[in-house]
DNA sequence: TCTGGGGTCCTAGGACCC
DNA sequence: TCTGGGGTCCTAGGACCC
């Protein structure tokens, strides 16, 4: 990874605290209280995590990702809410078109966080500054949202400059050579994109407590550590040299849905239903995106909290329940997790292709295809769950299915092949 | 305080082909 | 006959991000 060759102006965007600013916006009564949006805390004995927490309810501790049970007992007075995702898609989509009058060039990296590349609109809309207050501007004005803006020269820099004076802020780095490398080294190396727990202790293991310290440590030891590419790549984010484009049309490499039991699960049957319900919510999705793929995948994950995958690869790319439920059955059984209780089931589908063209087919494909068709057809017209298969009835489903991202996968992708 | 659900990317080893 | 190196595809697991 090297430097640009010409100066950008990259802008990474951030609403703040999203879900929750949603819910406290529609619910103005909400506004100063600590809002978490996510799993039923259930006094505290809920099973799941934070979605969001308003800035109110950081002050007690509580963060995403964070256990709710945890939340619950740092705060049991704050407010708990159940995500809402329609809604927030809605939003988002609205928050992804406003981008866009800024510039064509526009990566949504998550539902409430995007990068722009503004290079070529600077002579339009003024500096990189200037749109960024502009887009703070505009997203208060018309959303009723907080957003945090980082400016810098390449897109990992802008990402940590977005987050540094949250909420709200706005982080400027200047383009001069050695000025974003001088802005990363002080921070400490947690910050670095891609230094989780594991690699941030194995980084202190070699001395290195700030971005500045990775910058300069040899590259044999990080190499030792890391490997080569591992290595190279911690060090070039570093030095703040990050050439990677921001790029609007990323296709979707898998699909997959998984669910978490309300308590861990050593009827296989049950298992085995669930299974079959992921996999007629997962066929559905990849028909709504047009997407077909070969290879299936299907997880477990045990009380002990092991996760077990088991994948195979098909001749052709399938998008319905008749052909992938079986590979997904076969794969079941070779999870190897007897006698343990289970905690998670997943099926995703990657290595998307064109569905093969019918003329081989077996007969139970075909008519699978137009079943599902049909099925699509009565969702589509008269709201998901009008049809449901006889066997999914005796159990609830998990969870809503949510509705397309905003960034959804697009046609079936060509690059490497 | 036990740890969701949606993803991406990387690595290592084995099969297989040239 | 033996050795071997490179490339590609596949699987399983793991780290990480929001």
């Amino acid at each position: 990874m090297t430097a640009a060759a010409t100066p950008r102006t990259i802008l990474h965007v951030d609403l703040d605290a999203f879900y929750a600013a949603v819910e406290v916006r529609e619910q103005p009564s909400l506004a100063g209280r600590p809002v978490v949006v996510g799993a039923d805390p259930k006094g505290g004995r809920g099973r799941g995590v934070v979605s969001a927490a308003s800035y109110e309810a950081r002050r007690f501790g509580i963060h995403s990702a964070q256990p709710i049970g945890r939340a619950y007992s740092l705060c049991p007075d704050a407010v708990f809410l159940p995500p809402r995702m329609e809604l927030y898609l809605a939003v988002s989509q609205r928050f992804f078109a406003l981008l866009e009058r800024f510039t064509d060039l526009v990566e949504p990296l998550s539902v409430d966080e995007a990068f722009l590349d503004v290079t070529g609109s600077e002579r339009l809309h003024g500096d990189g500054p200037t749109i960024a207050r502009a887009i703070q501007r505009a997203v208060r004005d018309e959303e009723r949202l907080s957003v945090s803006v980082g400016v810098a020269p390449c897109k990992f820099v802008a990402k940590i400059a977005s987050d540094l004076r949250k909420p709200a802020g706005l982080v400027v780095v200047d383009g001069a050579p050695g000025a974003a490398a001088a802005f990363l080294a002080p921070l400490p190396l947690e910050r670095l994109w891609g230094a989780g727990p594991k690699t941030a202790a194995r980084l202190h293991q070699l001395g290195a407590r700030t971005i500045g310290d990775v910058a300069a440590l040899a590259p044999s030891h990080l190499a030792a550590a890391f490997g080569g590419d591992g290595g190279a790549h911690l060090q070039a984010l570093a030095r703040a040299m990050d050439d990677r484009p921001v790029e609007p049309e990323r296709a979707a490499k898998s699909l997959g849905r998984e669910h978490t039991f309300e308590v861990d699960v050593a009827d296989r049957d049950e298992v085995a239903r669930l299974l079959l319900a992921l996999v007629e919510q997962l066929t559905a999705r990849l028909r709504r995106h047009g997407l077909a793929g070969r290879t299936v995948t299907v997880k477990l994950r045990t009380d002990d909290f092991e996760t077990v995958t088991r994948a195979a690869t098909l001749e052709s790319a399938v998008d319905t329940t008749e052909a992938l439920l079986p590979v997904a059955r076969k794969l079941l059984s070779r999870c190897d997790t007897t006698r343990r209780a289970i905690r998670l089931v997943g099926v995703s589908l990657s290595h998307f292709g064109a569905v093969q063209p019918a003329l081989f087919e077996e007969k139970a494909v075909r008519q699978g295809r137009a079943v599902a068709r049909a099925v699509d057809e009565l969702c589509a017209r008269f709201g998901e769950g009008v049809v449901t298969r006889g066997s999914l009835l005796d159990r609830a489903p998990p969870g809503p299915d949510v509705g397309p991202k905003p960034r959804p996968p697009r046609a079936p992708p060509e690059r490497n092949g």
